[in-house]
DNA sequence: CTCATTTCTTACCTTTTTGTTAGTACTAAC
DNA sequence: GTTAGTACTAACAAAAAGGTAAGAAATGAG
């Protein structure tokens, strides 16, 4: 849970507040959401769907995910009235416009890799 | 201290290899890395002059993300072999291929703001 | 010999994030 | 009444990140 008085949470919003960059890393980052978002940018997906398709992700923290990118717009979440229950989640327009900053972060990372020859060459988690 | 073989470690591990955009995330992710970079990307500056200027960051977390980027490869470390010590950062090469990503990332996070009206307007900390 | 200056280092603690496991709610089909 | 299928929740534990405070090395100035 936040503990939105310590040095470290109020450090975290100042940050936010002031630093466009900071703020997008905020809603990006996280072990997760650059998968989740790889996968909706594409087509809209079932909850279960997203748990099948990112390898090794967990349901506390595929939902987890799922809300934060909810509140903070980027994803919507549409529930069908069904028995077994139907979750889809897919981008809103404002995820949309992300577009070029995740592009920019993919070509960049992969620059990266290749520069400093590090690891496996990526076969992206598709 | 990392744990190499912990599930958490794992995961990262295996985003990074497979993902550019976790990648990046990993190097410029981080509290202040944002707030160094941005210093940095205008101008070579010694330590004592990063430390004043970017608010509220403490000497231990300074000198770990500096070490981070610049294992990272893109900041490299000069040391002058003068007393009182003189230590200087700049971007390397690498470094400097950051820049339509990280500006992709901040103009974003400032539509992001704009869009959901959120918090108070940024007058970024510079 | 003491002090000031600069760039860190170390030890310890708190906060936050991530992972593990088990369980819930709903209903239709058997 | 039991089971199956889907999308979660809750409680707890481990790991990682971040914060605080004190100290260390090196040396020229006084």
């Amino acid at each position: 849970m936040r503990k939105d008085t310590s040095t470290n949470a109020l450090n975290e919003k100042f940050i936010n507040d002031t630093c466009g960059m900071g703020r997008a890393l905020n809603i990006v980052g996280g072990r997760w959401k650059p998968a989740i978002l790889y996968k909706l940018y594409r087509t809209t997906m079932r909850y279960g769907e997203l748990k099948k398709s990112i390898d090794g992700i967990s349901e506390r923290m595929l939902v987890a995910q799922l809300r934060e990118l909810e509140e903070d717009k980027v994803i919507e979440r549409i529930v069908y009235p069904e028995v077994p229950p139907r979750v889809e989640y897919r981008l809103t327009d404002l995820g949309r416009t992300m577009g070029p900053m995740l592009e920019a972060m993919s070509n960049w990372g992969d620059l990266h890799r290749e520069k400093t020859g590090d690891q496996t060459k990526g076969s992206s988690n598709d």
